[in-house]
RNA sequence: GGGCGAAUAGCUCAGUUGGUCAGAGCGCCUGCCUUACACGCAGGAUGUCGGGGGUUCGAGUCCCUCUUCGCCCA
């Protein structure tokens, strides 16, 4: 016997030294020799990690992304895959910058005294002194990612692949630079994707302006105008109104005069206008507003640009005499209420009314964007939607839940240009360079590898200040990690497409949709063929866990207070697929103390099995026979095998059966996390520690052959319990399975194989010794429902626990054998001495009838009240006669029987006439014991 | 404004194709420190499956409608 174990798991003292010997024997490492690509016999199977920002600190969310992705690629694993799993960071231009230009204010100074250059460097240092530090901290949660292949979007390999996809986009047309109204950050200073620039509602004000008509019409000297950003009216350029619409059609070419300026501007006829909202005119600001511009397009208006990048009033761009000098340089906020009153004081503003609307903000820093006129970089998505779009529809990549299809169609049916500039510092360069001296379009070199000077003149060029977007390398991340473009790449061969990719609903446009795109675009191919959308870590109002917010959970004290594996039990077993895991900041007892405790419940079974089984060698199982099991081995065994088969189709299938693309019945199978949990937890809980162990403490303790027997069947369940277990909650698992006996040294539980389900043709080494449902095993339910029985009747009657009674069956012979057989383990479960007999005993006793028309006779002369036990099986006779009357009703409807499937009425009827033998059996002992039925 | 989703035990949620699916964990009540485990063992209670209507031999499970809540897009 080894050094005894303590009686409680301690997590923080086992889980550092445990994965330190994982990353010692390279157990996560992939290696592409072994793979089926390259001559080698297993199938890859890749996760690429979505990578967290390079300042992120773990929370919650990370946790429970990696968590779900950590469980898939241990299984995939131990299913024998040579399984890869990309770790790494993203540069996160908008964040990182901003980070940095924060550590400069504490001194004094901004990233413009600095210069460019300096700038980046020095951001660079920042990055490579902190950018690990989230990695790290997913090796405290056990995350068995491929840290030698750890990838960052802004290192050299991955920028050379940023600069490819830009180049060959550009060279297919679909990247051009276009001059349109954009979503402008006035604090980040840059444009913002469609997607960056978040609607949040507000409720806000909608004024009511009276614009008079240069050339009044019958009755009307004015146009009203609704508009949420008075403002703006300074830049307005027309009026637009719906041609269909009667009010208005006389004044179309006409002009009203814009107050304040008191500038003639025209009324346009635009479908844009909606006769509905407002008054069914709208003000024209094509500069400041992206449906405004579009009007603007339609009918050739000017476009002056009159709030500045700071978002302040200013006469920017074609606006000479726009802004009064008192308005310029105020705010854009500032100058709303300042107009206003201005509007007022000429008697200009009609009304105000509340008014909810959407407002967009930057998604880095909340700011309220700014629509603003200017030159970006735009990708064109039409073209690259439509095989991602078809990819989904066609089954070749699966979303799931599948709710989220219809979202990812519409957005893809609709989709817009993707603006790629970035007006930062901290990002890929724009691989675009500008001759001077050249005409265009010969003027603009686009270009993989930096030019020296104009290849057309050989003068001097000068780079576009921008950079890129950080998603348009994000969105390379499948491709890019695994080495392309360098299409020779071994790890590009071997491990791409790869299989599942685990995120939040949240980046589905961000970076799920476009990663297929350029999937597509690159490579030809989906990168994945599932996408796996899970929920939010929410608090108990429901709130988003969140830093700014405090009410976040810090994953790394939960696993120095619970550890590791109990953070992954509760993410796990939580998560419905798709819903939000709800857990409570305030009290991590309530929510990690499942887990912690589930852990100990599996080193308490270790420290049973290490005492009782011992380290002497123990039989394979594959040598233990048939004839040698008892009833309890059997069943517990055919337990194992339901619980595999259990856990293989709540988390499976692994990938497609076929052909790469999913047929309709797998569209949504798998990936239920928490049924593979909760089928793993009872089996080990509530069949294996519950009955198994108690029912073989006895052959354990006697020496012979039944106690080898016992030993290896123990150990083998426990071993495959522990396998099952793995991926959930690593750490507990691996250290148990360690300590096993007969472990091989040097051999780890995180890539032995997983277990094996029994099947009808047999492959599995167990198929002599398991046999699903057979009646040896079945025989031990009897046992069980006869100890719950007897359980339930001392429990009702208070009987000590420590007092021994008798007790009686009647039943058929079979099942008479097993009990009498069966004895002494009754005996041992429920201190009760039980006795088959042919006939109930005269006298006051407990009586149960069970599955089968076995009947419990628990004799309690002195103990039972006699009124209360004829009161109790009254009652169930009641309660059968009901339910009884409603089976035979419908047995009795003709429709049923002829329309439901035959099993089901055969089963029925078979149900029916057990409930009626039942029923006699307790007419009977209410009339033995109580006189009358 | 458009689209989507959710409402099941006190709490958090399972319940994939309609026929023992009315379940789990936590919480609660009772009794136990039974030599693996009190982070435990044994036993127990609790739901008109949001309201109403419909389809069906049969509906948390399909359809319609109402109420409440949430998400996405404009």
């Amino acid at each position: 016997m080894t050094e005894p174990l303590p009686a409680q798991y301690d997590p923080a003292a086992n889980e550092p030294a445990i994965y330190a010997r994982w990353l010692e024997a390279g157990c996560f490492t992939a290696d592409a020799a072994r793979a089926s690509a390259t001559g080698g016999d297993r199938e890859p199977y890749t996760l690429v990690m979505p990578p967290p920002n390079v300042t992120a600190i773990l929370h919650v969310g990370h946790g429970l992304n990696n968590t779900v992705q950590d469980v898939l690629v241990r299984w995939a694993r131990m299913k024998g895959r040579e399984t890869l799993w990309v770790p790494g960071t993203d540069h996160a231009g908008i964040a990182t910058q901003n980070v940095v230009e924060k550590q400069l204010a504490r001194e004094g100074l901004t990233r413009q005294d600095l210069g460019r250059e300096a700038f980046v460097e020095r951001t660079a240092a920042f990055v490579a002194e902190t950018g690990g530090v989230i990695l790290q901290q997913l090796q405290a949660i056990g995350a068995s990612a491929d840290w030698s292949r750890t990838a960052y979007t802004f290192s050299p390999e991955l920028s050379r692949a940023v600069r490819e996809a830009f180049v060959r986009l550009h060279e297919r047309g679909l990247i051009y630079k276009g001059h349109r109204v954009i979503h402008w950050c006035p604090r980040c200073l840059t444009s913002l994707s469609d997607e960056e620039a978040e609607p949040e509602a507000e409720t806000g004000a909608l004024y009511h302006l009276s614009y008079p008509l240069v050339e009044p019409t019958g009755e009307r000297t004015a146009l009203s105008v609704a508009t949420t950003r008075p403002e703006t009216m300074l830049d307005d350029v027309a009026v637009a109104v719906n041609p269909n619409d009667e009010r208005y059609r006389a004044l179309i070419g006409k002009h009203v005069l814009l107050p304040i300026l008191d500038i003639p501007i025209p009324i346009v006829a635009d479908e844009y206008a909606d006769p509905e909202f407002g008054t069914g005119v709208v003000k024209i600001t094509p500069a400041h507003d992206m449906n405004d511009f579009e009007v603007g397009r339609r009918h050739d208006l000017p476009m002056p640009v009159v709030i500045d990048e700071h978002g302040a009033m200013n006469e920017v761009t074609d606006a000479a005499g726009r802004v009064p000098p008192e308005l310029r340089g105020v705010d854009r906020f500032a100058a709303r209420e300042r107009v206003v009153e201005m509007l007022e004081k000429l008697g200009r503003l009609e009304k105000k009314e509340v008014h909810q609307h959407n407002v967009r903000h930057c998604y880095r820093c909340d700011t309220v964007v700014e629509p603003r006129l200017s030159d970006q970089w735009f990708v064109r998505m039409a073209p690259l939607a439509e095989p991602a779009l078809a990819a989904v529809r066609s089954g070749r990549v699966r979303l799931l839940p599948e709710k989220w299809v219809g979202v990812y169609e519409h957005w893809m049916s609709n989709i817009r240009d993707w603006n790629i500039s970035r007006q930062l510092w901290w990002g890929h360069r724009v691989p675009v360079w500008y001759c001077a001296a050249c005409p265009s379009p010969e003027n603009v070199i686009v270009a993989r590898e930096d030019p020296a000077s104009c290849p057309h003149c050989g003068g001097a060029v000068t780079q576009d200040e921008d950079v890129l977007d950080t998603w348009f390398s994000s969105w390379l991340w499948p491709i890019s990690t695994l080495g392309w473009p360098n299409e020779a790449s071994t790890d590009l061969r071997t491990f791409y497409p790869t299989d599942v990719l685990v995120t939040a609903p949240e980046i589905i446009f961000f970076w799920v949709a476009r990663m297929i795109m350029s999937g597509y675009a690159f490579k030809g191919d989906a990168p994945f063929h599932t996408v796996y959308l899970h929920g939010t870590a929410r608090d108990t109002k429901g709130i988003k866990m969140s830093k700014s917010l405090g009410n976040g959970i810090d994953p790394l004290d939960v696993v120095k207070l619970y550890g590791a594996d109990a953070l992954r039990w509760t993410l796990v077993s939580g998560m419905g697929l798709g819903a939000d895991v709800m857990l409570d900041p305030l009290d991590l007892e309530k929510s990690f103390a499942p887990g912690r405790n589930f852990a100990t419940k599996l080193w308490n079974i270790g420290r049973f099995l290490l005492t009782n089984v011992g380290t002497d060698p123990v039989r394979p199982i594959g040598d233990v026979r048939r004839d040698e099991l008892a009833r309890a081995d059997a069943w517990i065994l055919d337990r194992l095998d339901t619980a595999v088969r259990e856990c293989d189709r709540a988390i499976g299938p692994l990938s497609p059966a076929a052909n790469d693309t999913w047929r309709s019945e797998e569209l949504t199978a798998g990936l239920r996390l928490n049924e593979y949990a909760e089928t793993a937890r009872r089996f080990v809980w509530n069949e294996l520690a519950d009955w198994y162990l108690e029912a073989i403490k006895t052959r354990l303790a006697t020496a012979g052959d039944d106690r080898e027997v016992a030993r290896a069947v123990l150990l083998h369940v426990f071993d495959q319990a522990l396998r099952l277990l793995h991926p959930i909650v690593p750490f507990v698992t691996e250290a148990l399975w360690q300590k096993l006996p007969g472990h091989v040294d040097g051999t780890f539980l995180a890539t032995s194989s997983w277990p094996a389900a029994n099947t009808a043709t047999g492959s599995s080494t167990l198929n002599s010794l398991t046999n699903s449902g057979s009646a040896f095993a079945g025989e031990f339910e009897l046992i069980k429902d006869i100890v719950d029985a007897i359980r339930r009747v001392r429990s009702e009657y208070n009987v000590p626990a420590s007092q021994t009674i008798e007790a009686f069956v009647v039943a058929s012979s079979a099942a008479q054998r097993t009990l009498e057989s069966e004895r002494a383990l009754l005996m041992r479960l429920t201190k009760t001495a039980l006795t088959a007999v042919e006939r109930a005993p005269a006298g006051a006793a407990a009586n149960v009838i069970l599955a089968g028309g076995t009947e419990l006779i628990v004799p309690l002369e002195g103990l039972i009240d006699v009124a209360k036990e004829c009161a109790r099986l009254r009652s169930e006779l009641a309660g059968l006669e009901k339910q009884l009357a409603s089976l035979e009703a419908r047995l009795e409807n003709p429709g049923f029987v002829s329309r439901a499937p035959a099993q089901v009425v055969e089963s029925e009827r078979a149900k029916a006439s057990e409930w009626r033998a039942r029923r006699e059996l307790l007419r009977t002992r209410i009339e033995g014991l109580c006189g009358v039925a």
